[in-house]
RNA sequence: GCUACCGUGGCUCAGAUGGUAGAGCAGCUGAUUCGUAAUCAGCAGGUCAGGGGUUCAAGUCCCCUCGGUAGCUCCA
């Protein structure tokens, strides 16, 4: 058989060889970095035998499939050492994921000491070291394996395959045995660095109904550096967390008493937010929205009618009991968790032309939204949040402009404040097998996805498809962006609905005198306000483009001698529309400074006695350290053209300290 | 909602095995009047999240509630 190879090159072989036998073929350094190998573009354990012409692709533990197959491997070491620890632990599955591995086990929970004892076993084991070796069983044999080893995950598991499956275990030098489809590696000695991270909980096959689970994350690298430079990467994500960062940077707090999920906006995070709303509601005028301003709350009925309450009632603050069947008349309010019939109520009020279409709604909406008590956090997860809400009533011929003009101004929104690069697209499709958790009609749903493709093709961007992520009443594009934890959430969401019109019996006369119904674009442009400033934090580390920034400019004195002129240049900056405020308290310069660096505060004017005397300013910037001197009118000029255009000025000089 | 961990002055944290709370920063007062990331001194500040229990004695042990963190599940 004839091997080609890569770079280009090709070998025969006589009989049939598995790869690793043929990479040893070619070097013996190659053994030592090589993981696992593509053959004709497929993912191959490097035990597997090849006995025809191929191609094959050798990819070291560099690669990301090489790193992917090391931690997998990695896994086995992890569920190894738990084993010899906890001879009752139940393995069920341990796979790869981006940052690493994790491992579930049905066991006791563990302290960070019990981590700490596994993880120096299987460091140990490591260092060890011991080859892997694949054998395949039948499933019968596999179950009765699994079942002698006392293992019934691992029996659910192969129970769960094809009656003529070839099952593949991976065995340890010490006899370990686990269940595994592999990739792995010939042997633990590529691993160089191994840390566990975490221990936490998961559901058995990830349902909420099955058991919980006891789960180890951890990673692993082929060397120590990379191993070092995780570590040190996963502290300073610490540093930009906005839960923490928000609140040092006296943007927003939580208190107790008032309740979970329901952060209070401080003074400077409200700047923010308002500085925002502000700029995105006049670019929505703009654009030919009309805003609106409905209530917080409604009766039951109107969710009713939309189904909401039957889908949603879970998640909504309802008012009033509405299972008392003494006091079945009295009213039953809920806050309200959507704008959306509010809007349509808006729309209905007057009888509508085709001519009249689109009608574009948009509300700076607050919605209450009782999330599980779990599942709160910071800014990005809450139980109040203000969106830039809207609908757009549309006909049908209408919708394809409409909906690029929505994601328009959401792009529009992302590249101003600089976050473009950092977000994915996500179609969120309907789940056909869950049905009933959805309005409408197969046919329906396949319809209105098709369009949603062909128009999202269109525009031009890529996104990915997911199944079951849809709302109840149609499909949706999910913008999404990671915090710095990687852990992903929907930012912006331009959602397609072909059924709410009807429930609401929503119609526009059409040219011909009919009563047509309209389409409906759900949508927001920035996303929710709460959620974005989280964003916006974390992606800045706290240091806001300048038009963002709570306090654009902090007057310094170099001593109280100087606190007229202090005074005079803050209000001659305030006069301009630029939120600047004067720091007079007696104390060094350099502490001043120290103290407006930390509030990450973009410009610091620095003024003593020679600026005093010249009527100049000493400008000093966090992108470019001390700037030097220069007219008050110029600095004006110069700041008040940045916060207009929303600049976005790259930072020059790097903090000396953190 | 589930599992685990956590909750000590505004903030960050120290307070083995139960013996009656301590530091730094911030704050206030005074001194200092200073040229680009921390001037000095003094003062004040805590029913140790809340409630219940065990004990002669609880910040420390147990239970409940509230709140926080991580992961899971959920997210119109």
């Amino acid at each position: 058989m004839l091997v080609r190879f890569e770079d280009g090159s090709s070998k025969e072989f006589e009989s049939k060889m598995s790869i690793f036998d043929i990479i040893r073929e070619q070097s013996d350094e190659l053994t030592k970095t090589a993981a696992v190998a593509k053959v004709n573009g497929e993912l191959k354990d490097l035990r597997t035998e090849v006995d025809s012409d191929c191609t094959i692709e050798i990819l070291g533990t560099d690669t990301n499939d090489g790193l992917k197959t090391l931690r997998h491997t990695a896994s086995h070491v992890l569920a190894m050492a738990v084993k010899e620890l906890y001879p009752d632990a139940k393995m069920t599955i341990g796979p790869a994921i981006e940052e690493g591995f994790y491992y579930d086990f049905d066991m006791e929970s563990l302290s960070a000491e019990n981590l700490n004892q596994i993880e120096s076993l299987a460091k140990k084991m490591i260092k060890k070291g011991s080859r892997l070796r694949k054998y395949d069983l039948q499933r019968a044999d596999a179950i009765k394996l699994m079942e002698e080893k006392g293992e019934p995950y691992k029996v659910e598991l192969i129970k769960d395959l094809d009656e003529n499956a070839v099952i593949s275990f991976y065995e340890m030098d010490n006899g370990f045995v686990d269940l595994c489809a592999g990739p792995h590696l010939m042997s633990l000695r590529q691993i160089k660095g191994f840390k566990l991270i975490s221990s936490s909980s998961a559901y058995w096959r990830g349902d909420s109904k099955n058991k919980s689970l006891t789960r180890i994350y951890g990673t692993a690298f082929d060397n120590k550096e990379d191993l070092e430079k995780h570590l040190a990467m996963l502290e300073d994500r610490k540093n930009r967390d906005h839960n923490k960062l928000g609140r040092e940077l006296e943007l927003f707090t939580t208190v107790d008493i008032i309740g979970q999920g329901l952060p209070l906006l401080l003074p400077r995070g409200t700047a923010v937010v308002q500085t925002m709303q502000r700029w995105i509601e006049d670019e929505e005028e703009r654009r030919g929205y009309m805003r609106t301003k409905t209530p917080l709350m409604a009766k039951s009925d109107l969710y009713k009618l939309s189904d909401h309450w039957y889908h949603y009632k879970e998640g909504m603050f309802v008012i009033g009991d509405d299972s008392d069947e003494e006091n079945i008349d009295k009213e039953v309010m809920a806050l309200r968790p959507m704008t959306c019939p509010f809007q349509y109520f808006v729309y209905k009020n007057s009888q509508k032309s085709y001519r009249d279409l689109p009608c574009r709604y948009g509300e700076t909406s607050t919605l209450f939204r009782n999330e599980d008590s779990g599942e709160m956090h910071g800014l990005t997860r809450v139980r109040q949040f203000t969106i830039s809400e809207g609908h757009l009533v549309v006909r049908p011929d209408q919708l394809s402009e409409e909906f690029r003009s929505c994601v328009d101004l959401a792009k529009y929104c992302l590249t101003t404040l600089g976050l473009e690069n950092d977000v994915t697209y996500r179609m969120s499709k309907w789940d056909p097998d869950n049905a009933d958790k959805y309005l409408g009609t197969p046919e329906l749903w396949d319809k209105v996805e098709d369009n949603m493709r062909t128009m999202l093709d269109d525009i031009g961007i890529e996104y990915t498809e997911a199944v079951g992520e849809a709302a109840f009443y149609g499909p949706k594009l999910d913008i999404q962006a990671k915090n710095v934890y990687g852990k992903e959430d929907t930012m912006i969401t331009i959602q397609l609905d072909m059924f709410l019109a009807e429930r609401y019996d929503m119609y526009f006369i059409d040219k011909d005198g009919e009563k047509k119904r309209p389409y409906i674009i759900h949508r927001t442009s920035i996303g929710c306000y709460e959620r974005t400033l989280a964003w916006l934090i974390e992606k800045y580390a706290g240091a806001f483009p300048t038009w963002l920034c709570p306090e654009q400019v902090r007057v310094l004195p170099i001593s109280e001698k100087y606190t007229d002129y202090a005074n005079e240049v803050k209000n001659r900056l305030v006069a301009a529309g630029i939120k600047a405020t004067a720091d007079n308290r007696s104390e060094k310069i350099g502490y001043k400074i120290r103290q407006a660096r930390l509030m990450k505060l973009p410009y610091m004017i620095i003024v003593g006695e020679k600026e005093q005397e010249d009527k100049l300013i000493a400008v000093r910037s966090r992108f470019k350290g001390d700037e030097g001197q220069r007219e008050l009118d110029t600095f004006i000029k110069e700041i008040n053209k940045e916060i207009a255009d929303k600049t976005i000025r790259a930072v020059e000089v790097e903090d000396i300290e953190k």
